[in-house]
Formats: C-alpha cells, sequence, structure tokens
DNA sequence: AATACATATGAAAACTTCTTCATATGAAGA
DNA sequence: TCTTCATATGAAGAAGTTTTCATATGTATT
C-alpha cells in the first residue's frame, strides 16, 4: 500500500496541530525537562501533559530519557527548529498582524 | 497582546492538519486548477474543496487569480515546498515504515 | 517490602472541526 | 436579460480530538 507524501504529513501536522503540543514543544526547546515540572510550568494537569508528550514522542519531535525517578524530555531541535524557521519566515511575508491564518474572513 | 510563536504557528499547523487540504496541496502544487476540475480529480465534492481552498488560502498556502469564469488556484510553493521538505528529511530519518507519528502505540 | 515520588493510561465527557446539503452569488455569452 | 457554467456560503448533523478524573505502573530509598 503506498502511501504519498501527503498521508505521511498528516499524522505530523496533526501532531502539531494543539496548542498544548505547541506550548510544550517552545518550553522544552528553551530547558529539557521532566513530566511534573513541565505541568508546573505550563500550569497544565500532569496527565494531560504526559498524553501529549507521549503523542510528540510517537512521532520523534521530542525523545526522553530517563534518570533516576524522573524521566527528561528535550526536542529534535533538527526537525522543530526547521519547521518553526520556515514558519516564522512565512509568517513575516504574509501575516504582518500576526495570527492571519486563524483569523475569521 | 503578545503572542508568541507557538500561537502563530497554531492556525497554521491546523490548516495543514487535514487529509483533504493536504491532496488539495499535492495536487494543484503538480498543476494549478480551478475549484471544479480540483473536485473531479480529488473525486470530491465541489462545495467541500471550496470551503478547504478557503482555509489555505486565508492561510496564504495557496493564492487564486480569476480567468473569466474560473478562478485558477495555486499554491504558494516556497512555503509548502519548505515545509514539505523538512517533513521528508523527518521521515527519512525517523519514520523508516512511514507513517510513524501516526501509528498507534 | 513498605513508602514516597514520578510517570502513564483508559474511558467518558467536553469541545472542535469537517462534511454535506441546499441554495446563493458571480461571470460571461446568446 | 435570460441561461448556463462556475464558485461560494450557511447551518446542522457527523466525525474526530482533547481534557479530565481516577487509578495503575514504575523507580528508588529506607
Amino acid at each position: 500500500m503506498k502511501r504519498g507524501l501527503s498521508d505521511i504529513c498528516y499524522g505530523f501536522f496533526s501532531t502539531l496541530a494543539n496548542p498544548t503540543r505547541l506550548a510544550i514543544l517552545e518550553k522544552l526547546r528553551a530547558t529539557p525537562m521532566n513530566v511534573t515540572d513541565l505541568a508546573a510550568s505550563l500550569e497544565q494537569e500532569q496527565s494531560m501533559v504526559s498524553h501529549n508528550l507521549r503523542t510528540l514522542e510517537r512521532c520523534n519531535l521530542v525523545h526522553s530519557e530517563r534518570r533516576g525517578k524522573k524521566k527528561v524530555y528535550a526536542v529534535n531541535e533538527e526537525t522543530v527548529g526547521g519547521i518553526f524557521r520556515v514558519v516564522e519566515n512565512h509568517a513575516e511575508r504574509h501575516c504582518p498582524f500576526h495570527g492571519a491564518c486563524s483569523e475569521l474572513k
């Protein structure tokens, strides 16, 4: 069963199309962290952050390493940085008022 | 009201996180087309394709030009190509079986 | 092996987004 | 201006995703 690039992209973009997960990526880009600290830092439930980290990890947008009791998550900077760079550049050119994509008609 | 990159990205990725819209981008990348032809080519309803084109256009991922009765849509290749390139590269490295992002645990 | 800290999971409710249907609007030629 | 081809739109049901709650599992220290 052959899959086009579109199919491959779908899971990838779905993973990124969520405010919580984007906030997680933003935090982790600055500092790798474990779930509990991340949850505190985002003021969200531990359980919710855990669910969303799983989604991100499944897609290899983050990876984790156990350190004793804690499990430290870090971003895959090559992909995440690369994609954010494209979006940033696009926004500069096309979304002067920031957020044009989500604006109502 | 300041918005982080995350906020800006959200609308953008939401727009891309849809199989119909990804299929539209794939078709339009190959050949610019009007709604009716696109709908026929995708075997989808004209109305549905139109709705989805609006979403893509709002985000400047495609743009349109009227030619008589028809309105021809084309992709913003700089952004779309750029982002697909990052995903393609990511998939090669991290999703050997294509579609790992969407796989169940 | 008991306790405390840390993380993960399943299932259902709450919420969002998509698709469809019916119809309206637009453009051009007779 | 009537007709035909082309495109857009609103609203509501259908489908999908996220969050929450309660609890289970994992890890290390005593």
